[in-house]
DNA sequence: TTCGATGCAAAGAATTTGCACGCCA
DNA sequence: TGGCGTGCAAATTCTTTGCATCGAA
């Protein structure tokens, strides 16, 4: 997921990182690549299950702890999307900003992008009684599998 | 929360529920009056403490299984605003149709309306793959008193 | 009298915390 | 070498489930 123009992500990630007197552990190298990786938010416990499989093993209790950390440089945005569990997913600057899908029936969450409602979102951001920095739209429904 | 014209909500959700072939037990009576005098979400744990308070007691396994009903029959909306937990609040039929805005810093939850954006959503209803039932829209930032 | 409704307690699942050790700056 | 980073396990918190009893139709 490197973008067409500047750093990737994950560059942009480690600088953030650094410039915040983190130290770089393995643990969240392995975590900034796969999250560099995906498309679309991912639950705590599917990153887990991904580090296991393909690159490195990372204890579950580091994966929130550094999400967390991740969230609060505003690198990542922790998504309520689904019935459950949280989701994760890096904030790229350019394109990117998307939001979510949810079928109530299979579970299957899926990226979309609207123009019109990123304008509606900025004339209103004005009015309310709040410094808004971050909005998060779920459409709930039937997915074409499960409404045919 | 009464409403101008028709049944209040609590009236309608007796009678759906009364038509869906349930009896008519005090503990939920009590948690639909709770629900219907409601002007935002509420979470299943502060729903058991109100009733405690003031009403009648509700055993909080009750609480979460009569709101997973309301929920089924369409009579709650179930909302992921906040970081942890979830929250529930009632479907009214006329107006009373609202988005969430959460305070990332003291974790106050106020609705807003914005007809601009009901009417993006209805016109990106259509192109999506999927059958929209729902929408949630939620505004993370700072309130007033947070960001002075 | 029958079957849903409810309370209580235990079980489950997601997330957080405590602590000791390891590794980067 | 000092302190952040990480793993492991226990603890918390929210939610669900099992089971016996109560109550509405």
């Amino acid at each position: 997921m490197t973008q067409e123009h500047g750093d990737s992500w994950e560059a942009r990630a480690r600088r953030v990182l650094a410039e915040s007197g983190h130290h770089s552990g393995q643990a969240r190298q392995a975590l900034l690549a796969l999250l560099d990786s995906q498309t679309c938010a991912r639950s705590a416990l599917e990153i887990e299950d991904s580090l296991r499989a393909s690159r490195r093993p990372v204890a579950r209790a580091s994966i929130y702890r550094i999400l967390d950390e991740l969230e609060r440089l505003r690198l990542v945005q922790k998504v309520q999307v689904g019935q459950d569990m949280a989701r994760y997913e890096p904030i790229r600057t350019g394109d990117g900003h998307h939001h979510h899908l949810v079928c109530d029936s299979c579970g299957t969450v899926m990226p979309f992008t609207d123009e019109g409602l990123e304008d509606a979102i900025r004339k209103l951001s004005g009015r309310v009684p709040m410094q808004v920095a971050e909005h998060e739209i779920v459409l709930h429904g039937a997915c074409r599998a499960c409404a045919a």
